[in-house]
DNA sequence: ATGGTCGCCACGCGA
């Protein structure tokens, strides 16, 4: 089972990138970040019409997550447990069966900006949360994917320039040490173990801004984290650069991991 | 030091 994280920046802007990489990327599962719709503004029928089943959590304006699936769609919940009072679309689930069940988990975390204030809080506490739930998740023993736009630098060589960002929420040394207060739980980290001891990058999201794609000044922010009994079927990770090179591209390209399973 | 680019949706906001 091939599973892929892929920030689109907006589903009706992203139709055909989307559906380009889709046609070649031999996914099973694509959860999908600032969709940027509402779920009855969703291409549902064009995305169906391929052959995927389709779950939405979406928001007007902004944020909002999706689960595109060939294989059913089963246990679909929607909104990080642990804040009732909570509106933002950042956080959808869902069990698939292949030749074993894997439940997915799909995040848009805050990003954070500007730090310190409100919005940092925000992404602080819902960091939190994640934390409180991701331990339920591998308390449940399943195979968990937990995959989706983290919004942190984890270490500095995960940018091209880290001096950078050292005022960034994305790289702040509270955002850091929340992140690795998850995995640290037991996750691992698909991308990352794949070389343990590599350099740079890979990056997985280039800002439009100052020709950052052209400079690949790059960071890596979109992650894949494994409970055990997911790392121990891992046979395939990677991320899809070439995607930042296409016709009206995302800002980040897709992310992904193929298991046993 | 500043402005640089997108998407959404029709203006400024969020990233």
């Amino acid at each position: 089972m091939k599973i892929a994280s892929f920030n689109i920046n907006g589903v009706k802007a992203r139709i055909g990138a989307l559906t380009d990489w889709l046609a070649g990327a031999d996914a099973d599962v694509v959860v999908l970040q600032e969709i940027k719709s509402v779920d009855e503004g969703f291409p549902r029928e064009h995305f169906g019409d391929l052959g995927w089943n389709v779950e939405t959590h979406g928001q007007k304006g902004f944020n909002g997550v999706a689960i595109l699936s060939k294989l059913p769609l089963e246990d679909v919940t929607r909104g990080l447990p642990g804040d009732e009072t909570d509106d933002q679309s950042r956080y959808i689930e869902a069990t698939v069966v292949g030749d074993r069940a894997v439940r997915i988990a799909g995040l848009y975390l805050p990003n954070g900006n500007p730090a310190p204030g409100p919005k940092y809080d925000y992404k602080l506490a819902w960091m939190e949360r994640l934390r409180v739930h991701a331990a339920s998740l591998l308390a449940s023993e399943m195979l968990v994917v937990m995959l989706g736009d983290y919004n942190v630098i984890p270490e500095p060589r995960d940018a091209a320039k880290p001096e950078k960002w050292a005022e960034d929420a994305l790289f702040l040394p509270a955002s850091r040490a929340a992140l690795r207060s998850i995995l640290w739980q037991g996750w691992i980290d698909a991308v990352r173990i794949r070389d343990p001891w590599a350099g740079r990058g890979p990056f997985t999201f280039w800002d439009y801004q100052g020709g950052a794609w052209n400079r690949d000044d790059g960071i890596r922010i979109d992650h894949l984290l494994l409970s055990p009994q997911a790392a121990d079927l891992m046979v395939e990770t990677g991320v899809d650069r070439e995607a930042r090179a296409g016709e009206k591209p995302s800002d980040h390209v897709p992310v992904w991991v193929r298991l046993a399973a």
